[in-house]
DNA sequence: CTGAAAGCGCTTACAG
DNA sequence: CTGAAAGCGCTTACAG
């Protein structure tokens, strides 16, 4: 800039005008700013933005932290926080941050040196990573989560229509004349977890039916043997596809035929090839890039003042019907394969 | 950091010796690094890496040009960067810039002037694009392409074994049995596409059988017309895994068998939940979290001391052979359905 | 053993 | 209409 000014005959303060753009207000004639923009462009004058940052105290650019690439469930999000990042001129930082093998908080902090302007996280469950959220919020840090949110860290999140859509997933199955339905999954104590299986538990509440929960371990001995029990349940919900994906797996292993044996609802419809599967999966749709979307308009609002408010946006889930679920005996035709579910 | 000192009752200087881990060799006495250490944890003092930045020259970080994240193919390139990267202390900046409809050049830019360390890209078609890289090389910006690379640009790429692979792909299909093996993809002017065609080429060379190249189109009509010809292939390799998905696709829906009536090799093996699948799908095997890993690992060598060198390295591939090609009549036990190929 | 001084590459009032 | 000066938050010789 020193130089660019040397070679244009002006101080190094009109250059910085004229290369920010600033040069109508600040006074500099046409002749100038032609001439300055000519010779910076000659010399291959790159101006460093760090240095712009430091002195405007914003860097535009802004930290995503995902616990894997290897779902696309987080890849679209990601996708829709970065083209949205992107229309309001914002970098997005990618961090890959596995759940429990990798340290969330150092990775924040060393984001946070680099003055990232804000942060998106998917939430970690345990008690180190919640008291570090608030300490950062007590900082002053624009931070929002997405897919899951906590009561107690007064951060806003978007997630998934969780209790609406496991409800609309088992109420399908029930208006199938489905009675003894399962529900598939981990059920950790991640509050969007919680609300999905609470969905499902007051479904089969309203229709008076008893609640299977079948929990997931390392191994999948659990769920054979709920399979090959003579009283298994005909139906599944499942906590996300990957599980559904599981059952399905199982089940045909068995020999049982999906859905004539063992109907299964997905949770998220992320899956890619879905309708090339052996079993096309019905499933509650959720639209990921939209999360992302919505989850960095909220934190552009952060940005410009942090809320500091606990205020969970949930995004309407939409049934996909295809193969896994079966089909109603008393079949119309013309029937809706779709339904929205949710509040927006 | 002057706040700190005054707390401490040292100046800046002393500060950000100990900030750095430098006081041992600055001789700073234990009990003054203490002190200032404590009373900036106190403080909650987050170090500012983008001054720092300015002043070394480097920011640690580098930036990956992906064309879409929507096929994972390109995540796991990126994983395995990203990976790769942490590991030496760098972050990585991610983003995508669609072939086409957004410009790679002027991203470009706005990473550089960010001081990016260095970067990646799946390297563009188009000879603006190519001039650009060129330009980049000549001032030095370390560079490195992935997944193509452009004979006329100094630039070291890491590919897959495009030529060896297809070429084994091919081979594989003839050891079946098939004479009429279709190419199906679009042929696109890329390097490494381009090998991928020389291989199947040369594999129905060496067997003095006459090559079929169906090119894609904007519909599937082109396919759909050899497909349903009375001499159509009886095999097929494919540019892509998902173009094999296409295929197998518009094959099943004209009441094909496959791989009865069309046997099918993919290429890449990236597809998720490929054992799930109507027709699991036979593919070349490529290593695209290594090839990630790879490539960063030149972009260091490349950080340290820009080469200018056009210089390939192939990951070797492997077939992996599953439903959609079909079995070889002479079938034996023990029959190896792994096989490496290609120079490292 | 520690600090004063110069400087990284810029921006921003303010003076002329 | 443009430049000299101060400063952003740090680092780095160098002096004492």
């Amino acid at each position: 800039m020193v130089s660019i000014g040397k070679a244009a005959g002006v101080s190094h303060a009109t250059v910085s005008k004229v290369i920010n753009d600033r040069w109508r207000e600040k006074g500099i004639t046409q002749e100038t700013r032609d001439r300055v923009w000519r010779i910076a462009q000659e010399m291959n004058y790159r101006p460093n933005r760090l240095v712009r940052s430091v002195f405007t105290g914003r860097t535009f650019s802004v930290a995503v932290i995902l616990p894997t690439m290897r779902i696309s469930y987080f890849t679209k999000v990601a996708m829709g926080i970065a083209a949205e990042a992107k229309r309001h001129g914002y970098h997005t930082l990618l961090s890959q941050v596995e759940q429990g093998i990798e340290d969330e908080a150092s990775e924040i902090e060393s984001l946070l040196e680099r003055r990232v302007d804000g942060l998106m996280t998917s939430p970690r469950f345990d008690e180190a990573n919640r008291a570090n959220y608030r300490r950062l919020i007590g900082q002053g840090v624009p931070l929002v989560f997405f897919d899951s949110y906590y009561p107690d860290v007064p951060c806003p999140a978007v997630v998934g229509g969780d209790e609406a859509g496991m409800r609309a997933a088992t109420e399908h199955l029930i208006g199938l004349g489905h009675r003894k339905i399962g529900y598939y999954g981990d059920v950790i104590a991640l509050p969007h977890i919680l609300d999905r299986f609470e969905g499902y538990r007051r479904a089969m509440e309203a229709h008076r039916l008893a609640p299977v929960h079948v929990k997931m371990t390392g191994n999948d001995d659990g769920l054979r043997g709920v399979l090959t029990a003579t009283n298994r349940p005909t139906a599944f919900v499942t906590e996300m596809d990957d599980d559904a994906m599981n059952l399905v797996r199982l089940a045909l292993g068995l020999g049982l035929r999906v859905p004539e044996d063992v109907a299964v609802m997905g949770f998220g419809d992320y899956l890619e090839n879905v309708e090339m599967l052996r079993v096309p999966l019905s499933s509650a749709h959720l639209d990921l890039e939209r999360m992302g979307r919505l989850a960095m308009q909220v934190l552009l609002r952060e940005i410009k003042k942090p809320s500091k408010r606990h205020e969970v946006t949930h995004i309407p889930m939409e049934m996909v019907i295809r193969e896994s679920c079966g089909m109603n005996t008393a079949k119309r035709p013309g029937r809706r394969t779709r339904e929205i579910v949710g509040k927006s």
